[in-house]
DNA sequence: TCTGGGGTCCTAGGACCC
DNA sequence: TCTGGGGTCCTAGGACCC
């Protein structure tokens, strides 16, 4: 049996850990440059906010009913997921995260009579050491497990588990389920499907595998045979990263060359770093930049660059001097852009880099440099020493106006609790300095 | 006024080979 | 008059996921 762990409203309930006066108010927390909703709790899902919905669309809803509002802190979110997992990986010996806020997990090493129990046991234990709901489903394939888990989140009842272990349930969960709830099943297909009076996930599995095949291609037959019970969608052997992606989109628009230049020199050095992190170095440099596409008002422009590499690189200067190439090769005067990014792709070992005779570098050198600054920024924080190409960064900086503390990674942000002594004690002397804590929080 | 970021996989079609 | 068959590799774009 796999299970499939997923946090209950993931960043809200992360917001809720450090803010319990939260607790059954409605909050949506926002993407990046405080754009759209990417998170609602359950009581802002009531009022009727829409997920990814731009946040001036739904604007009235959160004044009139007062909905607490955050921007994205992916620093804390980063900290409770792994928190999260780790509590997880203490009950079982195999796990796989999927994502930021799920995970799947082997309960096979359990026996059948016990796997519900153990999974109660286990949402429980998340929920004490990290303050984080979460939902578990538990079925033969991956698609039912998280199947499941829509029906353990839904239903109180299931107390956070929802477990389909026979025919009977199967069949059951699959006639309640719309096809576009399917995992696999996007909003393509679900246009097509209904077209053909596939409304239910049972209704799919009515098909002919060549019928899927023909019309939901590859994918939709692997999804077609994990509704089954068939298991088709392998395990996601952690290799690493086959292509990485640092882009943002600019609080402000950005028009100079100069600070178009600043936002790539930053998004290569970041891709430099995760590179390194996964021993990885790059051949295939891409840079590109957009116009506000939602500004009919506004000259529209957009292009993209590649540069192929003769030596594969992970060195941040390196991959800065390619991307300054790349951009002088599209840069455009008199747009005004909204957004740029970097794409690596194409990878090596880092230990298997082809050397060329002839090159200009000296790359043990510069590797020393790189690890000199590294372990400058462990100790004493990201970003203390960095390229001067990078530049302020405030000039293209993301708008994040409502953000949270970084309650569990800042020794400046940890939240103070003010505890009233009981009247019964005599608090004069030993407690009198508590009396003066600074109260950062309400609990 | 205001609309996110980061991935993977699959397919069709072009270029090229013999 | 008459114009093959079979294969690989690469890329762009679509669809999907969170």
């Amino acid at each position: 049996m796999i299970g499939l762990v997923d946090c209950n409203n993931f960043y809200a309930s992360c917001e809720r850990v450090f803010n319990p006066a939260l607790r059954g108010k409605p909050i949506v927390v926002l993407s990046n440059n405080d754009g759209c909703v990417v998170a609602r709790s359950n009581e802002a899902k009531a009022l009727g906010i829409p997920m990814a919905a731009p946040l001036y669309q739904v604007k009235h809803i959160i004044d009139k009913e007062h909905v607490a509002v955050f921007s994205s802190n992916y620093t804390l979110y980063g900290d409770m997921s792994h928190r999260v997992m780790s509590t997880l990986n203490s009950f079982v010996e195999e796990m796989e995260i999927y994502s930021i806020d799920e995970a799947f997990v082997d309960f096979s090493c359990f026996p059948v009579e016990a796997v519900a129990q153990k999974a109660a046991e286990i949402v429980r234990a998340v929920t004490r050491s990290t303050g984080i709901p979460i939902s578990i489903g538990i079925a033969e394939t991956k698609t039912l497990a998280k199947m499941a888990s829509h029906f353990a989140k839904r239903y109180p009842a299931y107390k956070g588990v929802c477990l389909i272990d026979n025919e009977e349930k199967r069949t059951k969960a699959l006639s309640l389920t719309p096809a576009g709830e399917v995992w696999g099943i996007g909003r393509k297909s679900v246009e097509k499907l209904r077209y053909y009076s596939v409304h239910t996930a049972y209704d799919l599995i009515q098909r002919s595998e060549s019928w899927v095949r023909r019309e939901l291609t590859a994918s939709g037959v692997q999804t077609w045979k994990e509704l089954q019970g068939i298991q088709a969608v392998g395990a996601n052997t952690t290799q690493g990263k086959k292509s990485i992606c640092t882009s943002r989109s600019f609080g402000e628009m950005v028009s100079d060359f100069g600070t178009l230049l600043e936002s790539v020199a930053s998004f290569a050095s970041a891709c430099s770093e995760k590179l390194r992190k996964q021993h990885c170095c790059t051949r295939t440099v891409m840079v590109f930049i957009y116009t506000n596409r939602h500004r009919a008002d506004l000259p529209q422009y957009s292009q993209t660059h590649v540069m192929n590499l003769s030596i594969a690189t992970n060195n941040p200067a390196e991959l800065i001097m390619h991307c300054k190439e790349a951009l002088k090769q599209i840069y455009c005067d008199g747009y005004q852009y909204k957004k740029a990014g970097v794409i690596v792709s194409d990878f090596i070992p880092e230990n298997q880099v082809a050397l060329d005779l002839f090159d200009p570098i000296d790359r043990t050198k510069q590797r020393k440099l790189v690890a000199v600054t590294d372990a400058l920024n462990k100790k004493n924080g990201h970003n203390t020493i960095q390229l001067a190409a990078l530049g302020s960064g405030k000039k293209w900086a993301l708008k994040n106006e409502f953000i949270s503390k970084r309650f569990t990674t800042n020794w400046n942000d940890l939240i103070t609790i003010h505890a009233p002594a009981p009247a019964s004690l005599d608090n004069s002397a030993s407690l009198g300095k508590t009396s003066n804590a600074k109260t950062k929080s309400d609990q």
